[in-house]
DNA sequence: AAGTATTGTTTACAAAATAAACAAGTCTAT
DNA sequence: ATAGACTTGTTTATTTTGTAAACAATACTT
C-alpha cells in the first residue's frame, strides 16, 4: 500500500541538500549553507549524515589558503532521492483514488 | 527557493493517516490500524497531535458495546496536505533544472 | 601582536518518535 | 458469578533526532 519513506530524507535540510546536489556535480560547504539558510553546525552534522550512509561523497581540500568542502552525490544516494520520491507517490496516490 | 515542508508531515505514519482520510469521508481506529501496520500507541499519539493541529476530527462513539473513534479530515487538514505535496514539488524540481 | 574573519566540528539541550505498560470495559466458558 | 481472555484505546518512559551554541584551528588586518 504505502512504500517506506527514507528515514534521512524526513528532514528538511538534509532534503534540500540532496535536491541541491541533484542539480550539480559538486556544491561546497557555502554554497549549500547560502541556498539552505541553515547554520553551520547543523549544515555540519546533516552532511555527515548523509555522508555516512554513503548518499555522499565529501572531499576537504583548500580554496586559497582556506579549507573548503566539496560535496558530490553518490549513486547510492541518487537513486536514493529518485527512490524517496517514487515512494511519495503512494502517499500522493492513495489520496486520489475512491 | 525551497517551499516550507510542513513538519507534522515529515512523520510517515502521520502522512499515511493524512493520505487515507484524503481517500475516504471517515476512517475508524482500526481501519487506520491496519492500513497503517503502526501499534495502537503510536497511532494514538499520531492522530491526537493531527487532531490538535487542526487537520482532523475525532469522534468517539460506540460500535456495538464497544468505542469507536471516527476520524475525518477538516479543510484545513485537507489543505495542509495539499500544500504539502505542493511544497515537495519545489524539491523534486530544483534537482531537474540545471 | 591583538583583534576579527573564515570554515567547519563538537556538544549540550530540547523536541520527537515509539513501544511497553496501563486502563476501562466486554465477552466466554465454567 | 467469576476468572481469564479480548477489544479499544491512552499514558508513560526510554531512545533517537534535531539544532543552535560553544569550541577549534587557521588566516587575515591594522
Amino acid at each position: 500500500m504505502f512504500k517506506e519513506l527514507d528515514p534521512l530524507f524526513q528532514n528538511q535540510l538534509r532534503l534540500q541538500i540532496m535536491s541541491l546536489l541533484m542539480g550539480v556535480e559538486t556544491a561546497d560547504f557555502n554554497f549549500l549553507l547560502d541556498e539552505t539558510g541553515a547554520t553551520r553546525g547543523n549544515l555540519s552534522v546533516q552532511i555527515t549524515k548523509l555522508k555516512e550512509a554513503g548518499y555522499l561523497q565529501v572531499e576537504k581540500s583548500f580554496k586559497g589558503n582556506y579549507p573548503s568542502t566539496q560535496c558530490e552525490l553518490t549513486n547510492t544516494g541518487r537513486k536514493a532521492f529518485l527512490a524517496h520520491f517514487e515512494a511519495l507517490k503512494s502517499y500522493w496516490n492513495s489520496s486520489e483514488q475512491s
